[in-house]
DNA sequence: TGGGATAGCATGGTATTTTATGGGCGGTCA
DNA sequence: TGACCGCCCATAAAATACCATGCTATCCCA
């Protein structure tokens, strides 16, 4: 598996919506995908927001080998696998890097004219550019909180 | 991974940013960089002061473990990625060592003309000089203080 | 010891490539 | 037929690579 910093996700773009509905992936984001192996996006509505989480192949494996390390005849597992798997879109990109949103997706982030590219490390969320400037404010609070329980980490500790 | 006294930034260094936006990375500092792997420098906009907070991969990959840590469907870590992974520029540097920083990085450290480079050791800040210059004082009457507090290292703490 | 050659660095300008975005054309499926 | 999809090409602006200059500090050898 492909790992270390030039895989992930960084940065926030906010791109155009053209009038047939296609959306341009964010450069950087495209060489973090792994486009080699499968040209596509795999996009998830968020249960909690109005978004879209999003990655390309690694991320939906990961996300895959979670959920099927659960009991296959669980209650749990079989609910994740109808709300994350049966919701999941794999959306692929023409040559210049853009995706074509499926209206559910479109309607669930609440997209009309523009789309902000949210990068979170392994995975990145796409949202209204107006939603997302909304929960800022709040998620100051909640990462300032959360950055004093965080260990200084130093290099020693994480080196192998 | 690289460790040592040679991959830290130390002092500080006043560069112009040319009309075209780019902004000579002092000498010392790129070879602090581990240039080889990742050809850029990661600028975060600190939450606290109108500086970036910078560094080279390393950096940036012993922040996000700290960050992948925790819980993953936390509420914290999804705000830690918000306001850390997602307002974090990747900034590549030319072959003459140069960054060419962003509108809203530009914006946040209020940077015009030139920047300072202040070096922190495991990674570096970039200041608008003169904000810089008058945040001076009470940062010495406070490091002053704390000296008293600090253990006297041995060099086998930091030594590989 | 002194002075010229030298190497490294910040800085400046120009050319080339990327990238986001726009539109056209031919199929396909309802 | 007409909405829609995948494909191709066009373009303007922005990012990046490439090449040039001047300064400074260092080195080396007479």
């Amino acid at each position: 598996m492909r790992r270390g910093a030039e895989t992930l996700f960084f940065g926030s773009y906010t791109n155009k919506i053209d009038a047939k509905g296609r959306l341009a992936t964010p450069a950087l984001f495209r060489r973090a995908l792994d486009l080699e192996r499968v040209n596509a996006i795999y996009c998830i509505p968020s249960t909690e927001e109005p978004c879209l989480d999003c990655g390309g192949v690694d991320y939906i494996e990961t996300l895959m080998a979670s959920i099927t390390a659960l009991d296959p005849f669980s209650k749990e597992r079989r609910s994740l696998e109808r709300t994350v798997t049966a919701r999941t879109s794999v959306v692929s990109l023409d040559k210049e890097g853009r995706i074509n949103l499926p209206e559910h997706l479109l309607g669930h982030a609440r997209l009309n004219g523009k789309a902000l590219f949210a990068g979170l490390g392994h995975s990145f969320q796409i949202w209204n550019p107006d939603e997302f400037a909304a929960i800022v404010p709040d998620e100051e609070k909640i990462a300032g909180a959360a950055k004093l329980s965080l260990r200084n980490p130093t290099p020693s500790e994480t080196a192998p």
